[in-house]
DNA sequence: GCGACAG
DNA sequence: ATCTTGTCGC
């Protein structure tokens, strides 16, 4: 489909978009063996301007170094619904992300992987539609239950909805509170949380993503 | 009708 | 997401 109508409909035919994608995910396998570059993304917004301002970091991996950020500013066309999250931000990821010069093999999301109402977040919608290894790293549960991880970083708990696992909720710092990992496209759960967890330099969230959220508050702030 | 509700 | 500085505590 083109690129520029995939974001363009109704909430309802969105829904049903998710329905139909969720059927090619692969919800297995996990980095390859010479993961050499790591993204992440992350999208800010004003409020005032009604503008999008997306960050697309590359990072050396598992150095964790600074390589590429590419950028995107852009009017929201989609207003924020739980559970349609890439209708609003899946715009401004695609003209961030067409302006980088490399291609990471693995890329990190704000926002939910396959722990969303329909099995499709953000973070899975977009590994599907690029067919690349993704994981969402949310700060904040979209649905489910689950119990408190243990206090120590690395310790985890499932994230169950309908009676299954849809990820887990792991603890990336001490007394911080813990981060929402599932899935985006070819991983598997263990392989998810590991690789986030080597993404993990002291912080609440893993580099790509904490690095994203900075790059995309600093370009809001960057166009007044 | 009442809560929950990624960013 | 954003509105917003300092401050208490580990």
């Amino acid at each position: 489909m083109a690129g520029y109508q995939r974001w363009e409909m109704t909430p309802q035919q969105a829904r049903l978009l998710q329905e139909e994608l969720r059927a090619g995910l692969i919800l297995a396998g996990g980095p390859e063996e010479d993961v050499g570059l790591v993204g992440g993304a992350d999208v800010s917004f004003n409020r005032h301007n009604n503008k999008l301002y997306a960050a697309v970091v590359v990072l050396s991996y598992p150095r964790l170094e600074f390589v590429e950020v590419g950028t995107a500013v852009m009017t929201a066309a989609f207003p924020y619904i739980p559970g349609l999250l890439a209708f609003r931000e899946g715009p401004a990821f695609d003209a961030a992300w067409a302006r980088l010069r490399h291609r990471p093999q693995v890329v990190l999301f704000d926002g939910h992987g396959i722990a969303h109402p329909r099995g499709l977040g953000i973070a899975a919608h977009i590994g599907v539609l690029y067919d690349m290894p993704t994981i969402g790293v949310a700060k904040r549960k979209l649905v489910g239950r689950y119990d408190p991880p243990g206090p120590q970083p690395g310790d985890f708990t499932p994230l169950e909805y309908g009676g299954t696992q849809i990820g887990v909720a792991l603890r990336t710092k001490k007394r911080a509170k813990p981060v929402f990992v599932s899935p985006g496209h070819r991983f598997g759960f263990t392989e998810a949380v590991d690789f986030v967890l080597t993404c993990c330099r002291g912080y609440k969230l893993p580099e790509p993503t904490r690095l994203a959220h900075l790059e995309a508050n600093k370009l809001r702030k960057q166009d007044l």
